[in-house]
DNA sequence: GCTTCCAGTGGGAGCGCTCCCAAAGCGCAC
DNA sequence: GTGCGCTTTGGGAGCGCTCCCACTGGAAGC
């Protein structure tokens, strides 16, 4: 019948196939989507899931080139690509409903703070999640994540081969696994170098809070020849503090960030950075989800990062 | 019988509704959203598109901070939101079905090009659009847009009342009705002044683009000491530029931004600009699609702009 | 010639809801 | 006691697909 026709099924003749695809034409018939998933059980969409107190770090460029790179391969899976801001108490109940009725074919999980409810959730839930980036705890059946201990470390080195030997940090939150990883990565490296590394000293990957902690870093240890920052943004602020206490990037202080976002490109100086591969991580999210629902079990995935020398470092 | 109690339709007796509650605890019982679209002809979701030829004008924060806000009204009214990146074929041609097959109770368009297909066929389609800036030609039914002309005339006149008078101006796409718009606006301001405006020279939205038109413009016109950019990116470059030709930010040269995006904060100088409700324009325009969703007849919306007076003017 | 097989076809059942309709129950006025 | 109008209840059609099953007829094998 019609159905095998539009669905390019095999047992049907040539002369059927036309004919279905003529009337298809004239009548302009379109299929209902709806009804196709009520039959065959799959919604034909998939839920990126954004986590996180704040809405506004939702505003992040980070999140939205992620999202660039989910949607393209969702694209090629023929799957919709559904956005759910879990920041409000509204939006976490909409998101567990999703997870319980199976709302979307799979969910990918990003943002999850500590003890994030939605993690318990999804792993109760009967359908596929991914999680993008670690979330703090045991490491999930499947995630896709960037080396971010890695990349601290190499930053931190390009540090100490500089000649730097009071070689600071300024730490993301440390309720985030990037943010923990971030200094692991950064400690790994001084204490390898035989120096002494800094204490955590704690911003939340804002701007200002990277300022903030630059001018505590000054006052308290005025010979301070170099600063690893746990993101763009914060080594953005850092670069702000830095100037205006009359120093100066690279000569006094030298400044690495982490990230590659734009804001590293239009720093004053450029800023010396890790890069990592966002919409990578959003593609491999999606193409790992695709493959869950595919009934595949693919295996979890850390995407490399690197090192872009530019001005501040 | 159990819908009835579920939806808390009338005509069902206390005794019956609380067995059935009972029931549904007891049984976990979860509803199928997929079959009750099926029955109501209702999907549950709004689509937002994203148009233009690039992928990459997503990760403008731009519209992460309108998801912000639409996300926020479309929870209101239990609507999912559904995010289409039609930057490639196959993105556009998945939006085409979407609007064919209405795969969602309603559609916002944003960033479409000049003459975009996407244009006529959401005329065509059988379901309500919404626009999320006025696009170039004939003004669409629905739409939420901000006042371009008005910040832009408001920017310029900042800019007089400064006591300048070679005031330039750097435009965005004209291919886009922001850019137009914001020239327009610019165009009154500075005959109402009794100056001579520039011709529109034209930039891509992009820092680079910016960049390039103040080098451009400090070649021809040595004199000029006031620029109007037609957003913060390209004021930034702009900055950068006459930074680097040795003059000085807003002694030799004033600048004007427009959208108050972080960038304005950030820059050096901060950055004059026209602030405009990116979250309320989101908002808004969720509003209006469930609205029409709804059966009403909502009006056009113009959100106002407002200066926000900085260092750099 | 007959059976055996299989590509091709038509007919429903079923997905899990909503919503309408008819029947039942019940109070009240006559 | 009967008739009327109301709330409450159960039953089932219908939403538009997919997928299974039973059937047909022609080619192949004996």
């Amino acid at each position: 019948m019609a159905s095998r026709a539009l669905n390019n099924a095999p047992h049907v003749s040539r002369a059927k196939r036309e004919a279905v695809e003529r009337a298809v034409r004239q009548l302009g018939y379109v299929p209902n989507p709806t009804a196709r998933a009520l039959a065959t059980r799959q919604t034909g969409a998939a839920a990126l899931v954004v986590s996180g107190e704040d809405p506004s770090i939702f505003a992040d460029p980070f999140f939205a080139r992620v999202i660039v790179g989910a949607s393209a391969a969702l694209d090629e899976a023929d799957l919709h690509l559904m956005l759910c801001l879990a920041a409000s108490d509204r939006g976490r109940k909409r998101v567990e409903e999703l997870l319980r009725c199976r709302g979307a074919d799979g969910v990918m999980l990003m943002a999850l703070r500590e003890d994030d409810p939605l993690i318990r959730m999804a792993d109760e839930a009967q359908l596929p999640v991914v999680f993008g980036g670690r979330p703090v705890g045991p490491a999930p059946r499947w995630y896709v994540d960037v080396d971010n201990v890695g990349g601290a470390r190499e930053a931190t080195e390009h540090l100490v081969s500089l000649g730097r030997r009071r070689v600071a940090v300024i730490c993301g939150r440390l309720d985030t696994e990037a943010g923990r990883a971030r200094y692991r990565g950064y400690r790994d490296a001084v204490l390898g170098a035989g120096l002494d590394p800094f204490p955590p000293l704690q911003g939340d990957f804002t701007e200002r809070s990277g300022a903030a902690a630059m001018a505590a870093l000054l006052a308290e240890h005025p010979d301070v020849d170099a600063v690893f920052a746990a993101n763009d943004n914060m080594a953005a602020g850092a670069l702000r503090t830095v100037r205006e206490a009359g120093r100066r990037v690279p000569a006094d202080v030298a400044v690495v960030g982490f990230d590659d976002l734009t804001v590293a490109q239009v720093a004053d100086p450029p800023l010396t950075t890790v890069h990592q591969p966002i919409e990578a991580l959003g593609r491999e999210m999606a193409r790992m989800l695709v493959a869950l629902v595919n009934g595949q079990d693919p295996t979890p995935l850390v995407l490399p990062t690197r090192l872009t020398v530019r001005a501040s470092a």
